[in-house]
DNA sequence: ATAACAGTTGAGCAACTATTCAACTGTTAT
DNA sequence: ATAACAGTTGAATAGTTGCTCAACTGTTAT
């Protein structure tokens, strides 16, 4: 009855504009790896770890007091932020401090934080 | 020696650092909502949709083309960009073309692309 | 009026994820 | 050696989320 269409058709499609913003697009696995990025900020806990870590480095007990949340769930966003080489760890006898392992995300989130505050009207 | 401190107990406390961080550290309310823009930002579908949309204004038959996935799914996403106002809608006969309602998004993709190709060695 | 199409929406399902709990390692002090 | 604590880890659980499917609205053309 109605389609054994796999693509293109009749359907509305004005293909010198997806071809335009196919060519002038990233790369697939670069999108891909700014998505994964995002992921990992986009977590309340792990934006608050980070946002610590702008301001000092920090134990695990700290940040937990910090946050009034457990060292293990602590440990296990640090453990996520650790892989994505976005904090870095320094063993000092029991402690370990934790502390950014590069500012670029500092930058990254001083422009989301005025975005959410609303520095620009529309 | 550690004990002129109220908080809590004896677990280790750098009270100083809690209290300094705490007192520079964005408020709450600011931190959930940079969270919740990553959020949205954190999934790689969305990303592909505000990265097209970078490039040109576009309908949701023609992304859906793009990106080869279905209307509905599209449309989903599109909901979902368009209550954290990052796009807006414009409707034309029966298209509907979504493009960005700010181009502050844009700068902050730009550095979180330059984060992932690693323009900062390490 | 009817058909065809662009787009939206809600329900449902499958996959994912953040926290808790309990058990563990390693370091320091007694 | 033993106890106490900082931190890590794996399993389990509860909550979230992205896509599909089917039904729907609204517009255009016949």
């Amino acid at each position: 009855m109605l389609s054994e269409i796999e693509v293109c058709e009749k359907e509305c499609t004005h293909s010198e504009i997806i071809e335009k913003v196919k060519n002038e697009m990233p790369s697939e696995s670069v999108i891909c790896d700014v998505a994964e990025l995002f992921k990992v900020f986009g977590d309340s806990t792990r934006t608050k770890i980070l946002t610590a870590l702008f301001e000092s480095e920090m134990c695990v007990c700290d940040i937990g007091k910090l946050l009034s949340m457990s060292k293990s769930a602590i440990s296990h966003q640090l453990r996520v932020l650790r892989q994505s080489k976005l904090v870095k760890a320094r063993k000092s006898g029991k402690e370990v401090f934790y502390s950014l392992s590069d500012n670029h995300v500092k930058t990254i989130f001083k422009m989301a934080i005025d975005h959410v505050v609303g520095n620009d009207c529309d």
